[in-house]
DNA sequence: CTCTTGATTCTCT
DNA sequence: GAGAATCAAGAGA
């Protein structure tokens, strides 16, 4: 249950992106006790070409550089809202996309939301998540660890597997996105770890 | 100011 | 697999 694991703190997010959003997978998610366990993560800095951070601080982007635990909130595409959370404790221009989470609370608020019931195509997308959460800017900036969010540690220890971002044309081959291994919840396979022998 | 490009998803072919 | 929906940055004139 979500209960069963701790309460994510600002100072828990002070480490480097990839490193936070290694240690996200497996944690649970909510807003507004909507939400579930995150599946799938992907690390942007500011000496990340393909980060929004990479030019320095504007009016959008501003969260980023602006303390850990907070939510950066973005329109991609002019139609959906993506979530970040924010990273590093220096105004480094860091953070952690939440790619997908396996529902797991509030599931039938997010099919009416979604207007989908396969709950497998609910959240396994950055615009999925942010539509199935009711995600937008009004959210941008706010603390993780006040309502109406609630974020908790994994409650116990889980396989990672990583591979190169989607969806992004520089450093495109950088590992930086993060999965559960083995969940049906992700956006996308993960490339199978090459294999040294045939 | 105009032009191009997206950290995407859905629908139709 | 191709195209649309839809808008805010960022680059360049």
């Amino acid at each position: 249950m979500a209960t069963t694991s701790r309460r994510l703190r600002p100072k828990d997010f002070e480490g480097d992106a990839p490193v936070v959003a290694r240690a996200l997978i497996g944690a649970i998610v909510l807003i507004d006790g909507v939400g579930g366990r995150i599946v799938e993560t992907e690390a942007y800095d500011r000496e990340d070409p393909a980060s929004h951070s990479h030019s320095g601080p504007t009016p959008r982007n501003q969260a980023m550089f602006g303390p850990p635990g907070r939510a950066y909130v973005y329109r991609s595409y002019g139609i959906h809202w993506c979530m970040n959370f924010v990273c590093r404790e220096d105004g480094h221009g860091a953070g952690v996309l939440i790619r997908a989470v396996e529902p797991l609370y509030g599931i039938d608020r997010m099919i009416a939301r979604r207007g989908l019931e396969d709950v497998r195509l609910l959240c396994s997308g950055p615009g999925r998540v942010g539509q199935a959460l009711a995600v937008t800017h009004a959210f941008n900036g706010m603390r993780l660890d006040q309502a109406p969010f609630e974020v908790r540690a994994a409650s116990e220890d889980v396989e990672v597997v990583v591979g190169p971002r989607i969806g992004i044309s520089k450093a495109a081959d950088v590992p930086w996105r993060f999965g559960l291994a083995g969940s049906r919840f992700v956006s996308r396979p993960f490339p199978k770890p090459v294999s040294l022998r045939a």
